[in-house]
DNA sequence: AAAAATATTTAGGCTTATCTAAAAAATTAT
DNA sequence: ATAATTTTTTAGATAAGCCTAAATATTTTT
């Protein structure tokens, strides 16, 4: 039987829940219109499906959409997608804190409790962790109300040589990157200095922990600095 | 071993981990052999779903079914139903003891947890709540291995008048029948006596908390005694 | 501005899990 | 043992969410 009967503020399937969610990262990034391929590549699904879904959405009043032209949130679609984003997040740090979960490995968990309706779970979750701020990588987690506060932060990537930064978070929650990051004792609130820039592929020389290390571009671009 | 093997129980979906569960309870009642019609009143669909659900389990290998003869769960199918029950029960167990639910607000969000998929999740949470034994309805909790004492129990029913019993357990973990409990004062390790026994309709006179109530047969059909 | 390339939508199908209605088998009653 | 009833299965339909292939619209290149 259907869920929403009992909870009529949350009427959205798995499906739709991650279409609101990838339509709500992109939005983040690149503002309002974003497009059918987009969406597509974020949920590793095809275009014609993109189409069919936004439709829906649209119906449903929780995005605006105009054929050809990309689709944006509506106010109630961006509370409906920052709700699951503040599940997600509050679920990651159970995860760390609470069941000895590393951060390379909460993402595919959460992924999944992020969907579980019920307004109590979220709230006395929220309680219980003592309404933390960031989850366990540097993002914020949004309150009861939907706020947050947005933190300064700038890609390692552009980090002027010689200057220093301290690790605020990652732009992939991968588990591959992350334990590319163990593997090499980059961790948040770690100081990282950059020693040199090599121009022609953009890697970097970073002194971590005492330690010279070399990371590429690709990583340095996935690191949030302070 | 291949790999699928090491996540066997990965690979059922929703609703068919809730055909398992349904199966092994029912199993659990009434022996081997649980019929068409008896699974599609439990999981309150009809008749014809139930064959076809039951026709792909039997391909699975987790039931074995054959036409007209109802259905038995493999070891297979009992391994996995019973870590849904231990998931659905080590769920309520951190909801109350945790989150602040209380008995009558566990089941809904259970059925929703029980069906995230995560062996490690689960094997935690186990740790982080101490390894617990019981459920807050007063239901064993399988271990990693699915093993669980059955306590001995009975039916309030079946108490003779001037005896006394202990709750120590529910049969419905409806938020209605637990509300009524909870307003008569009734919970696990009450003390219960039977004053009397009305033979007309059952409803039996106890002394709970040395106050007399007058409950139905239908109610004391539904609490545990020991 | 026309051609080429890219992006998006439409049309038609597939799968899962459900349903209703009808047929078939099993059980119960006479 | 036959008729009536109940249970179970089959057949065919539906809805959600996805797919491929083809059509259409938009953007970029020349």
């Amino acid at each position: 039987m259907y869920l929403w009967h009992q909870y009529y503020n949350y009427m959205f399937s798995l499906s739709e829940e991650n279409y609101l969610k990838s339509i709500y990262h992109l939005e983040a990034i690149h503002g309002k219109g974003i497009s059918t391929n987009s969406i597509a590549k974020k949920l590793e699904t095809k275009a014609s499906s993109v189409t069919d879904m936004i439709k829906k959405l649209a119906e449903k009043e929780v995005l605006v959409y105009k054929k050809y032209q990309g689709v944006s949130l509506t106010i109630l679609g961006r509370k409906e997608a920052t709700t699951i984003v503040r599940k997600h997040r509050l679920w990651e740090v159970f995860l760390v804190d609470k069941l000895n979960f590393s951060w390379d490995e909460v993402h595919d968990v959460a992924e999944q409790l992020e969907h579980i309706k019920s307004p109590k779970l979220i709230d006395e979750l929220d309680v219980f962790l003592g309404f933390p701020k960031m989850d366990p990588h540097g993002d914020p987690i949004p309150d009861k109300e939907g706020n947050f506060q947005k933190i300064e932060k700038r890609l390692l990537s552009t980090l002027e040589e010689h200057k220093t930064g301290i690790c605020v978070g990652v732009n992939d929650s991968s588990s591959d990157f992350l334990k590319y990051l163990d593997k090499n004792n980059i961790s948040l609130g770690q100081k990282i200095k950059v020693l040199s820039k090599e121009s022609f592929d953009g890697s970097l020389t970073i002194l971590i922990h005492s330690k010279e290390i070399t990371i590429s571009k690709k990583i340095s671009n996935n690191i949030y600095i302070q």
